[in-house]
RNA sequence: GCCCUCAUCGUCUAGGGGCCUAGGACGCCGCUCUUUCACAGCGGUAGCACGGGUUCGAAUCCCGUUGGGGGCACCA
């Protein structure tokens, strides 16, 4: 199994997915999973989007066998390290006669190409230099120009079994000469991965559907690969997955606002979460059963159950199967993801002080059930953590519940919490149901809305009574003076 | 234009010829619980793209149509 992703921009959700059912198939089967950097194109690639890439399976948790920073016998993982050998391939090739050189310039190729089209034909290569003499190749170097090496197709039809989608048969013809090494004499991927496919060992290949149409090349290169003796003489399998498209039924692409890993993290989903919706887009656990760990998720991946049609990523769902993963976490292990978001909202110091920790280890359960994503916490808790200095009230909350009438509920709040002698849930509870539920006679959602604004900051906020007593008596009366004031 | 590919509620899916008056989940709408928001529970809404076959019987198999998606680079 190989997952080879290329660093270019910020790493998106497809990548996720496709990354996801390579990890499970490897995992499943007992098979290795290999990472490997497809960076052969300098214009493209960077160093910050490599780092940013690693980063990204990191954060997910999808560990490999053989790759980056754990090594292999197969290395080095990153392409921009493998010059030498693709040279050496291209080279055979060549001498071999099943690639050939070919010096048409680029506006060349373009006029042939629009005239192709509006012929109605296909718009690949038309082979026009594939059987060039050596006469006309040296007039072509005479006049200065620069070949590119391109793959002489088989004249057959190339027929394979999608893993997915089961037998896919392109016809002879349909598929051109293509590419494998530049004018400039770098590689292009339609030669590096099936060179390193091949040298590493690889034995089955599962991609975006975008890529299904490249597969008769690939394969075709395989065989020739096969042929020459290079690499371990095995042509992988292939299986296609369905796109996932963004909400316009469009290809998700890394610049929708969705589409970028970074947008989860930041938001507050957990990686599982993210990875469990991820598998539902085209896998099914079987039966009704939607949630699932990475484990049984590996256990129970069978490939011929992939579903072949293209799944629209639904954002909802997402925070909705996120929402029940964090149910799902223990609180201790809650409090623990919840601090770097804290932390980056600058409520606690990461790690957090003994006082933070036990706050933040109290308040947790309040906010266990309430949210889907864990920015939410921050919004919820913000109150608790936040400096008295620094406190502030929503002014739109202000303005629809502390009006008159709420203001004499937050003081008369006040006066029956300062009297109270045990300041824990229970009491402050009852306090307040005698003090504005049975003393002023107002209905509960009235009688405490004000008391949550002024506590909290906000009319949506955790159990008001529990957050009085995490806040401390001495804070809480002073919440509640400070709108008297 | 050419090639490839896909087709079950709005979305993700279960469904392998009779267990299907099509199940689940998200969403949406009600209700219950309730100090807000949630959670949880209950109920509801909504779908086999169309047309031909095959068969005693098709969501399921075949063909076609229509529609969607992808590809057609000296990107990956």
């Amino acid at each position: 199994m190989r997952f080879c992703p290329s660093p270019t921009g910020n790493p998106h959700v497809g990548l996720a997915r496709t990354a996801l059912f390579n990890w499970a198939h490897a995992r499943h089967t007992g098979g290795t999973f290999v990472f490997r950097v497809e960076d052969t194109d300098a214009a493209r690639d960077s160093e910050e989007s490599y780092q940013g890439l690693l980063d990204a399976l990191r954060w997910l948790g999808l560990d490999w066998d053989e790759g980056p920073e754990v090594g292999g016998d197969h290395g080095p993982y990153r392409q921009s390290l493998r010059m030498d050998i693709y040279a050496d391939a291209a080279q055979q090739l060549l001498d071999a006669g099943r690639a050939y050189l070919a010096y048409d310039s680029p506006e060349e190729l373009e006029e042939r190409r629009v005239a192709a089209r509006a012929a109605g034909g296909a718009s690949g290569y038309d082979g026009l230099h594939r059987d060039l003499t050596d006469e006309q190749r040296a007039a072509y170097e005479a006049e200065g120009r620069q070949a590119v090496v391109r793959f002489r197709m088989p004249d057959e039809a190339i027929t394979f079994h999608d893993l997915v989608r089961g037998e896919v048969t392109f016809e002879a013809g349909q598929v051109s000469d293509f590419v494998i090494r530049r004018a400039n004499g770098q590689p292009l991927y339609t030669l590096t991965n099936p060179v390193d496919d091949a040298t590493m060992g690889i034995t089955h290949v599962l991609r975006g559907e975008d890529l299904l149409s490249s597969t008769p090349r690939q394969i075709a290169l395989h065989r020739a690969l096969v042929d020459l003796g290079i690499g371990e003489g095995v042509v992988p399998q292939f299986g296609h997955l369905p796109l996932v498209t963004g909400s316009g039924n469009r290809k998700l692409s890394k610049r929708d606002a969705g589409g970028s890993l970074t947008y989860y993290r930041e938001a507050g989903f957990l990686p599982e979460g993210l990875l469990n919706y991820l598998a539902l887009l085209g896998w099914s656990f079987g039966g009704d059963q939607e949630l699932f760990t990475l484990d049984e998720m590996a256990a129970a991946f069978e490939i011929s159950r992939v579903n072949p049609n293209p799944a629209q990523f639904d954002l909802k769902k997402c925070e909705a199967i996120n929402g029940l993963k964090i149910r799902g976490l223990d609180v201790d292990d809650l409090a623990r993801r919840l601090v770097p978001y804290l932390a980056s909202a600058g409520l606690v110091s990461d790690p957090p002080t003994p006082e933070q920790q036990q706050l933040l280890t109290a308040a947790t359960p309040l906010v266990h059930e309430r949210i889907a994503v864990l920015t939410e916490a921050v919004d919820l808790l913000g109150f608790l953590f936040v400096d008295d200095a620094a406190f502030t009230v929503d002014p739109d909350d202000a303005a629809k519940v502390l009006d008159e009438a709420g203001l004499g509920v937050v003081s008369a709040a006040r006066d029956a919490l300062a009297a109270l002698g045990t300041w824990d849930t229970a009491s402050i509870e009852a306090a307040l149901r005698a003090a504005l539920v049975e003393g002023l006679g107002l209905k509960p959602r009235n009688a405490f809305g004000p008391v949550r604004v002024a506590v909290s900051g906000r009319r949506v906020s955790p159990p008001l009574f529990e957050s009085l007593e995490l806040l401390g008596r001495e804070r809480g009366l002073a919440r509640l003076s400070a709108p008297l004031a």
